[in-house]
DNA sequence: GCATTATATTCCTTGACGAGAATATACCTC
DNA sequence: GAGGTATATTCTCGTCAAGGAATATAATGC
């Protein structure tokens, strides 16, 4: 989770991201779209491999880096704890289901 | 959404994000929950604060830091853009949509 | 095998960040 | 206003990460 945090807190990894959610790309490719040169990127590129966010596929010389989907899903899992607080509808909805109409219509939000 | 994501890379800041989910807390609390010094924890919640992470709101001497929903409810926006990735029944249901049943029922799941 | 293309790695320098210790500031009580 | 409590800031130091330049490695085609 902080090492997915650390990786996306680099601006041109979080671009990299950005990018590759269009579908895999070569390096050199994601070199000339953001304006970075083939080190840096070969050097970020393997930032986020190593935190799972991305993953390799040799095609011919090139190699072609795609988006990994378990650190997001992890990332929305763990957001999803924070759903009460930054959700201001569930709060209210919670206090008048509570407060008052118990009862009378339990229109289906399950809590969890 | 950088800056939530640089504010959130460090263990000490995210162990403190942790503890705030459970509702306000001082400065000293804080420090002797995490096992920290209290010039450390000032630090890190300047941080937080600059990140829009967290709050204060004076109570005599103390200072109660509290978590703000905007930074998280950001993050999660950004990371339903992704929810395809990761969710592989969206996939097969946009097609079917798109595919099969466009003017069929327009059952409202609206793409962006 | 050699040249070419595509990518990875190394070395170096610089800037930012975190921890610790000491000190400063703010607020309350009496 | 003196002393105590709660928090913030400053300073220094060590570490780590990012960028640039140069070089190394891998795969392809002839």
């Amino acid at each position: 989770m902080i090492e997915t945090f650390a990786a996306l807190s680099d601006p041109h990894r979080f671009r990299i991201v950005e990018l590759l959610r269009s579908g895999p790309r070569a390096v050199n490719d994601i070199g000339e779209r953001l304006r970075l040169h083939q080190p840096q990127v070969s050097k970020h590129l393997r930032v986020l491999k190593e935190a799972g966010l991305v993953d390799v596929q040799p095609r011919a010389q090139q190699r072609l880096y795609e988006l990994r989907a378990q650190p997001l899903r992890e990332l929305h899992e763990w957001l999803e704890r924070y759903h009460q607080l930054w959700d201001a509808r569930f709060e209210a909805m919670d206090e008048l289901l509570e407060e008052l109409q118990q009862e009378e219509k339990p229109h289906g939000r399950s809590k969890k």
